[in-house]
DNA sequence: CTGCGTGCAAAAAGTTTGCACCTGT
DNA sequence: ACAGGTGCAAACTTTTTGCACGCAG
């Protein structure tokens, strides 16, 4: 998802039945490019600005939107009360951290398989499952070797 | 949790190094009785003005920000962006409704079995974790009996 | 060319804050 | 008595909406 050309974003735009206007195809290039930091509409139409200074912020949130109900993308679970997106739509689990407020990828296939193996003998009654997802909240520690220079200058 | 006696809901604030006040009395209380809609701040202040017509919407925020900080509650995360609150705060999951935005909780010893022994053995680098729970998203599937009245008449 | 998408600005929703007064301990 | 809590209103933040214009298909 790193590494994606604006030809490939296009594409799976308008495969997901939407128009590729200029304005989609940044916004989900911002998303890709941001997506260690689930960022809020205004964070992607701040990153945009610069490059795209006549974008406004109605239409990011338009456009993060369309997005969510055509699947491109998801919504991030936040405590804060925020919407947050994520255009990584694989299956993966998120951990808040209390401190930070951030919410930081959590990548565990077995943790995945364990769930997905679960959830197929198990059925939830009176409900069609789309997906799951693993919520961990707890507090960064910090590593030694991540005291770097940039902490000491502040 | 369900029937809890003002008296017991007096001791748990008081236990939480909160001044145990009338509002905030009748806060917990609202709180355990709508347990299942998981309320926001409105829906509280709603549900309590008929009978304390005098308590002030700021005074419910403040008060379930002082509950989350004493961990006597919890806030549910949601992907819709607003601020909702738990009474239960033992270890359970939530099933998110994408048709009705309903949050609904699902309890499921096994699976919180499951996870406990896997976090158990494996520790998240870099990250002390507090509590996980597993967030479930997808459809009500009404069984034939929920075909009501209420449904026909629509 | 047609309808969906955009920009703008105003409005609505949701939440926080400051301050004078009140109340539990 | 006094620290901490409350009510109220104003301020702030975040998100939605309506509408004239623009552009992708």
């Amino acid at each position: 998802m790193q590494q994606v050309e604006r030809h490939t974003l296009r594409e799976l735009i308008v495969e997901s039945g939407l128009k590729a206007t200029h304005q989609r195809i940044v916004v989900y290039e911002a998303l890709t490019l941001l997506h260690s930091h689930h960022p809020t509409a205004e964070e992607v139409h701040l990153h945009l600005k610069p490059e795209n200074p006549s974008i406004s912020l109605g239409t990011v949130y338009k456009t993060l939107d369309s997005f969510v109900d055509a699947e491109l993308i998801r919504r991030v679970l936040t405590e804060e009360g925020g919407k947050r997106y994520d255009a990584n739509i694989t299956a993966h689990s998120h951990i808040y951290c209390s401190n930070t407020r951030e919410v930081i990828d959590y990548e565990d296939t077995e943790l995945e398989q364990l769930l997905t193996d679960y959830f197929k003998k198990r059925r939830v009654e009176n409900f069609e499952i789309k997906s799951f997802s693993v919520q961990l909240t707890g507090k960064k520690v910090e590593p030694d070797k991540q005291i770097s220079i940039s902490r000491l200058i502040k």
